[in-house]
DNA sequence: CACTTCTATGGGAGCGCTCCCACAGCAGCG
DNA sequence: CGCTGCTGTGGGAGCGCTCCCATAGAAGTG
């Protein structure tokens, strides 16, 4: 009686034999069946209370084949994870919204092919129930098996190739790169460049294209006038130097990210452009760790994790409760923020 | 033979049928247990290959007890988890070393005391093989429970209260505080003065006395000396302008965090004054996002969470192993990085 | 050659739970 | 008063593994 006689951790039934009812009462009462009557209920409820009874969760999950754990995924070979303050709000945001409904949180982040292959089977082997995945990069190797793995899933970002089966919750980058082009052309900005992001995210190739387009641009002057960083602080200086070698007459930036943004602006002071006033530039994210603290504030294009991260957390749980009906594809809208720099 | 014969995924009663073993000698071959026939280890590899077997892992952790998972805490109520990319490198070292040895990572983030309850909850609950904490506040109530948890669990930090059984590793907050104002008084500076960090944090308390006592300063110079910050650069600036009003003649700064000391560095050239000429300024942490961005690059006192979280992992591997001997505090050394700022 | 080791193997037991079938008890009905 | 239906309960089966005991056969010993 009270506890149990091998003295390590209660089971459910020790709890049934506190309480007086048997295992499958017990069983019921803690998962809220409607079929116990209220003085069992008490009786269970007091046991699990006095003896401190917590469920076995791998006892559980055997059975239910359900683990009560989402897998979330993130693919960056470089140091973009800890540089950009990014990563930190989808993560923050996914640990806020999972709990919620008492689930937990996976991380895995993915740096090489071989990790990528790792996950691949970590998701195959029942360890979670579903997944956030965020692999923009050409060669994530994630998306194309995806349709493959009995998983349910949903993707931040479109990935590459033409998966239209796969869940995804997007950003508008197309339309936040038209916003950004349309300011600086509505600011009579006549020579407006850009700094675009890395050739192998389609986020990137996203917003280059719809600069191009809003400028009704050749390819071969597209070249021209663009030059491409990493997404990084250090990717953006790079870029900016390069620019502004090529098209010295520029008034005007469109920068894929905040970060290549507050590089673009470094480099821009330090050849004594002024800006706005010679050279307008504006970011995109708004970055609240970047573009109200750049000299001088930056203007951007504003897309939020948070929402995003939201969506998806209720798509999986859709998903998960079995219902696949719904567009496949989700896209975000983004609006611009306007600061000093444009 | 071959697939299933209920169609779902493979268990090893099926590899051992494919392989014409029994499921004991399967389980031993996967175990790499030494007391096996090579050519029943290359049957059953083959059948597993074959079949695309994987373990179940809740039917594993249900015997063996252990569920190849580590939980990773945090504790950190504001937005300082997003804002500080010292929280991003912490969660990508334990990202990187976790899985060398194949085990998973839980990322759970404490915002209120309701998340901590929970953490605890859960903590006992059997989900994890172990946790890594990082709970500095003082109103933490994780590491006064943590004794009666029964999981090996390793601080980042030490918390408040006199927890000498717990076991941590810690930055040297003293040493660095040390360095630092012995620095600034090297550089012939006479009146140093500090943006502290919050009093509920015990590496603020500990990097603030440290400052103290290089000074000899009494507690009521000491508390006319220093102005209190949260970390936070916006934090940062209010302490720097409420300093600069009340100490008017300072001439040196020690700022307990580089984004604290990004934000004193701002207001410093808002009023006026010359960063290193006229105020000398030391930043903690050295944290590479911010620390040689800032208007001047900043010197800095080094801690490396990449070193703490891998020490971290270390030891949580050798309290899995059941080895608890051992120091229970380990401390890190800082040392101190010199920019322009000072 | 009978005996004891040793090695490799088979298969039962059992981890702690959920699911489900069977059944007791009790109304309500003709 | 025998029948059906409904509610609450007990307990067997079984999830897929690992552990361990028993045992067959090979190898070693006097």
């Amino acid at each position: 009686m009270g506890n149990r006689a091998g003295g390590g951790r209660p089971t459910l039934e020790d709890v049934a034999a506190a309480a007086g009812v048997s295992r499958g009462t017990a069983s019921r009462v803690l998962n809220a069946s409607p079929r116990v009557s209220p003085q069992a209920v008490d009786a269970v409820l007091a046991a699990v209370a006095a003896l401190g009874y917590q469920p076995n969760p791998a006892a559980r999950a055997l059975v239910t084949r359900r683990t009560g754990t989402v897998a979330v995924v993130v693919s960056e070979p470089g140091d973009r994870f800890f540089d950009d303050p990014h990563f930190a709000r989808l993560i923050r945001t996914a640990a806020q919204e999972l709990p919620g409904t008492d689930r937990q949180m996976v991380l895995m982040l993915l740096r090489s092919p071989e990790d990528q292959a790792r996950a691949r089977q970590f998701l195959a082997g029942g360890h979670v129930d579903g997944a956030l995945v965020f692999t923009p990069h050409r060669d994530d190797l994630l998306p194309a098996v995806a349709a493959d793995l009995p998983l349910p899933m949903v993707f931040g970002g479109r990935p590459w190739g033409n998966a239209t089966e796969l869940y995804t919750v997007d950003n508008d980058n197309s339309g936040g790169g038209r916003l950004a082009t349309e300011h600086l052309l509505g600011l009579g900005r006549s020579l407006v460049t850009t700094v675009a992001g890395p050739a192998d995210e389609l986020a990137a190739e996203e917003r280059f294209t719809a600069w191009r387009e809003a400028l009704g641009l050749s390819d071969e002057e597209a070249a021209r006038r663009s030059a491409r960083g990493d997404f990084t602080r250090d990717g953006g200086e790079r870029a900016m130097a390069e620019l502004i070698e090529r098209v010295p007459d520029l008034d005007a930036v469109f920068a894929a990210s905040d970060l290549m943004a507050a590089g673009a602006l470094r480099v821009l002071r330090q050849v004594g452009r002024r800006v706005p006033e010679d050279v307008a530039v504006v970011g995109f994210d708004d970055n609240p760790m970047v573009a109200p603290h750049t000299e001088p504030p930056l203007t951007s294009v504003r897309q939020d994790p948070v929402t995003q991260m939201r969506r998806m957390v209720a798509r999986l749980d859709e998903l998960l409760a079995g219902n696949e009906s719904g567009t496949h594809r989700e896209v975000l809208p983004v609006e611009l923020v306007r600061r000093e720099s444009a």
